[in-house]
DNA sequence: ACCTGAACACCGTTCAAGT
DNA sequence: ACCTGAACACCGTTCAAGT
């Protein structure tokens, strides 16, 4: 066993295992916590090995965060074909949000904790962000095009669903509002966003 | 001057020019690249005396978010005080709320962005935000006894309005929501806000 | 009371060298 | 093609010693 780990990663998933390891640090111990070096030595290899792998450490986490809004985005599409009218869909795809928010913390504050991409040094990381807002949008021009939602400009209304998810799941990530568990936070988003929605009715 | 200098730190300033330090790096660089080492260096002092003053880098930017969440505190105040109806007044608390964001990115990002006080060390931070919170929650209770603002759990709605204008923030500061300059960004959020605000009206 | 100097155990990153 | 070992310039933190 220590023998075939030896060799473990001649066969292309040090990445992945880098990965892996990086995500179960930062679900422990936060996004500031984690090390390039000690993902290496999770993964048993030494330090230099990571960089066959990834530019740098914003290269990993830029990796991580893409990886994130894919995840997220398909979430997202599936929320977004539930049943129900166009109210009942934008809880849903607000629900997804939280939802994902919580099962998989790590990933979404490296999502929206550090600063990867100010330099726009990772063109598909913005991609993948932009694909996950526009199934949103979709959702609220269809609910437009319906008569269900108000008239007004859909990228703006888009915009306030994604401000109340995002504020909820970030704030009860940082424990700066107190929910006794995740199914718990789930259902009082549903609570916090009833008024946003009656005002979203047409 | 420089003579001058050498001792301008025995009076007592050394705190503040090690945390004025930290917010000028913190807001060029983001919080991940601001080092203790780097400030004392900035401050003009050896990185160890930084020590005398606070207990560990933590408690240097606990102090920070601590003065940040009084800051917001006062800001908050005043727009509550405001002239108008109910949602006009919290037209101005969310507004104030994304402006002190704009004006004090440095702050809000060590506010919302390390977990700084996940082992509940430092209990006067947490009493600070949640005095921020009060401001809020006030204003809309006092809607409420006026007739202006829907019935329900006063809480509920005023974390409503929190997450719409923290999320707001945090992704126009994470540069999710592009807008041309600050001053946009307010009157962007007013726009945004809008239907949650008429879900809110009685 | 406040700061310095030296030390310790860590980092991220690079690069020649091994297989 | 992929990993190791050694090196470099950094960190946060501690502590005896200086003024």
């Amino acid at each position: 066993m220590p023998v075939a780990k030896k060799r473990a990663y001649h066969h292309g998933d040090l990445a992945r295992a880098l990965v892996d390891a990086a995500l179960q640090h930062i679900g422990r111990e936060g996004v500031e916590a984690f090390t390039l070096r000690e993902a290496a030595r999770v993964a048993g290899v030494t330090h230099a090995a990571a960089y066959r792998h990834f530019a740098d450490k914003r290269a990993l986490l830029a990796t991580i965060a893409e990886d994130g809004f894919r995840t997220l985005s398909d979430d997202l599409r599936d929320a977004a074909h539930s049943e129900g009218d166009a109210l009942e869909k934008l809880t849903s795809i607000g629900r997804a949000y939280v939802r994902f928010a919580f099962r998989e913390p790590a990933r979404f504050r490296v999502m929206f904790g550090p600063r990867l991409n100010y330099d726009r040094r990772f063109p598909s990381l913005e991609a993948e962000t932009q694909r996950a807002f526009r199934i949103l949008l979709d959702a609220i021009e269809a609910g437009q095009r319906d008569g269900e939602l108000i008239e007004g400009v859909s990228r703006d209304l888009a915009t306030a669903l994604w401000t109340s998810a995002h504020g909820f799941a970030s704030l009860v990530l940082h424990r700066k509002i107190i929910v006794r568990s995740a199914t718990r936070a789930e259902a009082y988003y549903v609570e916090i966003v009833r008024p946003l929605l009656t005002g979203l009715r047409r």
